[in-house]
DNA sequence: CGCGTCATTGATGTGCATCAAGTGGTGTGG
DNA sequence: CCACACCACTTGATGCACATCAATGACGCG
């Protein structure tokens, strides 16, 4: 498809955009960081890469969460950032954040709210990779998921995951069959119902009480 | 370039230390931010702590390191810090860093660029609970230590551990038998040799290449 | 429509946890 | 200074949670 001239489009400079189709990347370790982006919609999985194609999916990410703050410091990515879906992301160039003024002032709060936010599941992952069982890892992605869902005003008993059962897998290092048995066994007890990628969580008592064994 | 600070500064007011006996705590996951500290010199450990005893050690420190960054973000801390033996740290008040002039400029010029080296290192972190096995991570736990060392100043070949057998089987994740049983292995294979403490690794291209299998 | 990816489920294997016993080092109080 | 308790560490025996291998069904996509 050619490309229609992009000289009319931007009339609100405000608001730099980005789309990515499905397994389009956003930015890549070891690059040099720009900006910070802003998920508008659509999900993201952030992928930690090593020698020999060993990896390992670092985070997921959807609407309103913040990707890129893994190269603020360093500025330098230490991640690879990937659509999981068709998505849009909104585009805060470092000259934006940098430059002095009220808009940066404003713009840098929320930027701390999401790193120590994102500071925060950082140490939950380790918890859950250090010393939880197979069962309790799932479980507390899907506890984590339910939460997220409700704080965006979806159901948070009744989602679709965006994710396939290996990327969950990668998130909480087990193998995609463990993944998949363990979503089975939760629905024979009656703890969720899972229909390929959408879960309805029936008790959800039940499910937290497997993080408390 | 070199210009003195202006005025009647504050004579460099002698900086700030604390010292701590062995299994003292620096801070407090939880706590209110108050300060970052350098360690000068002894080690230390960062544990996270969830409910019901469950807990985690998810870093170690040593002459250099800085201690308190998870909590700059969030102006709480995330964790909670212990000296694994006596310890000596310098403390730099948040006042201090926040307060505008060269001193915190310079000051924050380390700050970020230990920030980035925590973050490498938590994906670091990620990647060995996520992806390898008992022996992979012993060897990285190793290899990681060496490498420090050596950055200090230490023989990398050579040295004393500070933290227990319990403490490195929490850090990476397994029980402290396995742990015990693979330094144990480690020597009958030539790669270390071992004497309660005290660590030497005989060859350290086969102990890197546990990491490649 | 046919092919590749995703998912489920079963059979089998194994890496590491768990349970258990014993040694050595260290600090404490008699 | 010795006796004792306590903790760190090692090593063995056993079990189980999860990985691995394999077969098949269900979508979704070009």
């Amino acid at each position: 498809m050619v490309a229609m001239a992009a000289c009319f489009e931007t009339q609100q400079p405000a608001a730099l955009r980005r789309r990515l189709r499905r397994g389009e990347r956003l930015f890549g370790g070891g690059e040099r960081f720009a900006s910070l982006y802003t998920v508008r919609y659509g999900s993201f999985k952030t992928i930690l890469l090593r020698q020999e194609g060993r990896e390992q999916i670092t985070g997921f990410f959807m609407a309103g969460d913040m990707l890129g703050l893994d190269g603020l410091a360093a500025q330098k990515h230490a991640v690879d950032a990937v659509a999981i879906e068709d998505s849009e992301v909104e585009v805060m160039p470092r000259a934006v954040l940098d430059a002095p003024g009220e808009e940066s002032a404003r713009l840098n709060g929320h930027v701390n709210a999401e790193l120590s936010r994102q500071i925060a599941r950082q140490h939950e992952a380790l918890m859950l990779l250090g010393s939880l069982s197979a069962e309790q890892r799932l479980a507390a992605f899907l506890v984590d998921l339910s939460r997220r869902f409700a704080a965006r005003g979806y159901s948070p008993r009744d989602f679709h995951l965006r994710m396939t059962r290996r990327e969950i897998a990668s998130y909480l290092g087990l193998q995609l069959e463990t993944v998949s048995r363990l979503f089975s066994e939760f629905a024979e007890r009656g703890v969720i119902a899972v229909k390929s990628k959408h879960v309805r969580i029936v008790d959800p008592e039940r499910l937290e009480n497997v993080l408390k064994n």
